[in-house]
DNA sequence: ATACTGTTTGTAATCGATTACTTTTCACGT
DNA sequence: ACGTGAAAAGTAATCGATTACAAACAGTAT
């Protein structure tokens, strides 16, 4: 294996010179740089990861930790932050924390074993709660999950907004008792409660609401419990891709067709939503957006770790299919 | 930052000594182990793993290159493959190739530079037929994808069988114009092609199979044109998980229910396969076994790197649904 | 020709561990 | 008390790059 000193004698410069090159640093007469690169090319070298990592403190790699890879969310997110990162020459260490925060913790000392230059995190409601910056060595950009009270750059989506929408969509269809199951374990899933509490307020409305774990399973349940209760709700509502799987689960097992017998409506656009049934209505993410917006972001905090904190907010899409096709319209 | 000296001092004995306790290893007095331990817990000490990786020229790190992240089955494998690496304090490197051979080199070239201990790659066709052991610095063990020439460790599902399988369930139920639309980018595709061709041989039935590049979209295209097609066939099988979404979206395009006026089957159980219609029809695979089996191939093979090649062939469940309700219970 | 600037190049220190090699310590048999 | 061998501990070389600093060089003004 060819190191940095065989090619500084093929090219009959020194060591100095040929890092020089290599790290794209000026003041290297084009002569010189033309002969080391020929250097390289001929002995094939690749500068030894380890060694350019000790010495100059610095790995270029981002940390990714994901709440439930198994959630085509975040595999989307993934996808954007992997492509954009290896675009910029950075490498990625992907790590699944399961909605576990020990895991989260677990993988943040990882993090920091490694001395990752960032990291990308979509935080458990514990560990957002005591999310402070300061107490990394490294820059974190949250994704996803973020609320009001942190500090820290973020890429989000409107839940209040996008959720407010989805159930005023509902309501516009002249459903009434509208019940909401939503994921009490993250951040988005409250939000998204809020923006339907709100909704359903201001059009003079009582709430229905069940808060589970964030599973197909703990949503199967709780929805079917609610389809047991009389009188039916008129809706279903699940605050993302997994409740509603759950959701659609659970009516399925009760044999209440939707719209017919109870409409239904979430978020997550996921390939199968539109295949159920007369296909379901949900508010789309810009899930690849997200994920290239955080390493964005991230890529800039790392290049400016002083500029000011910044949060981005993407709004979410309503598609609107046959599962909330209005009362009206029946 | 706390430094082996800064132990070594706290716990008044040599930074060898500190070493060896944190290696593990043994001649090191059970006196001096406890004093390292303690100092190492009073500093916070964690050791700076680039210098490590330079010393001992291990990185400890498994690469792992996926296909497709957005194909479920690849998601719960890298599941699979994280918690057992983790579980054997092995980082993991997650790597999406994008069903590219390009995207695939640059990756294993990659893995190279980080000079990983050992890679997991489902291969593209071109890299899968090209592909020698020693062409590479590391033991690799291919998953998903092998065929019966390659020399590797491998784990793979019983393809051609469980395609057989598939098929032969088909005709059982009483359909005999079976069309199969596959994806020929891929070696499984091949092998279920050869399962499907087998299982209609067999019974003395003519083949009718389209080749498709591996998408959703392309699958959709080429089930629209069959679709077209009169007589129409009777059913329709898809090679994996997303041709068969591919297809359901086309039946629906066409307005064709299944099973009534086509059946369907596919492979892959997603989770949305039992909640389109009256479900689908599938060989379900061991997923997360085969990221499991894998990982622990990899691992031994890394711990003893001439042991003899091994290939875990894991078989495909077929789970009947209503997609394939038999002509004869109509 | 000389001094002065700025650019290019080279030498050697450095990053923080691991580990080869040497030295010390200790138990034990004579 | 002493020699012996094994176990424990220490010293310093080493991994392969980057980079601080020094030296050489070229170009220009005086």
């Amino acid at each position: 294996m060819a190191q940095i000193k065989d090619v500084a004698r093929e090219a009959g410069v020194s060591v100095a010179t040929v890092s020089r090159v290599l790290a794209g640093h000026s003041g290297v007469s084009e002569t010189a740089r033309q002969r080391v690169l020929a250097a390289v090319q001929v002995l094939d070298y690749r500068p030894d990861l380890a060694a350019r990592r000790l010495r100059s403190r610095r790995t270029d790699t981002i940390g990714l930790i994901v709440s439930d890879i198994r959630n085509p969310f975040f595999t989307e997110v993934s996808r954007a932050v992997e492509d954009m990162a290896y675009r910029n020459r950075m490498r990625v260490i992907l790590c699944n924390a399961d909605e576990d925060p020990e895991k989260e913790a677990l993988y943040l000392d990882l993090m920091r074993d490694e001395n990752v230059s960032g990291v990308i995190l979509s935080p458990s409601l514990p560990t957002l709660a005591r999310f402070r910056l300061s107490d990394y060595p490294f820059p974190v950009v949250l994704v996803d999950r973020c609320d009001r009270e942190t500090h820290a750059d973020a890429v989000v989506l409107d839940n209040v907004d996008s959720a407010y929408r989805l159930t005023a969509h509902l309501i516009e269809q002249g459903y009434r008792r509208i019940a909401f199951i939503y994921g009490a374990t993250s951040a988005t899933g409250r939000q998204r409660h809020e923006g339907y509490v709100t909704a359903m307020a201001t059009h003079g409305l009582e709430t229905l609401t069940q808060a589970v774990p964030a599973t197909v399973d703990a949503a199967r349940a709780a929805a079917g419990e609610l389809a047991r209760e009389r009188p039916l709700p008129e809706a279903l509502m699940g605050s993302n891709g997994l409740i509603l799987l759950g959701l659609v689960e659970a009516l399925r097992e009760a044999q209440l067709p939707f719209p017919e017998q109870i409409a239904l409506a979430g978020f997550d656009d996921l390939p199968w939503t539109r295949l159920v049934g007369s296909g379901i209505t949900v508010i789309a993410q810009p899930t690849y957006d997200i994920g290239q917006a955080a390493t964005e972001l991230l890529l800039q905090r790392i290049a400016h770790p002083s500029q000011s904190v910044r949060r981005v907010v993407l709004r979410g899409e309503l598609r609107e299919r046959g599962s909330s096709t209005g009362r009206s319209a029946k």
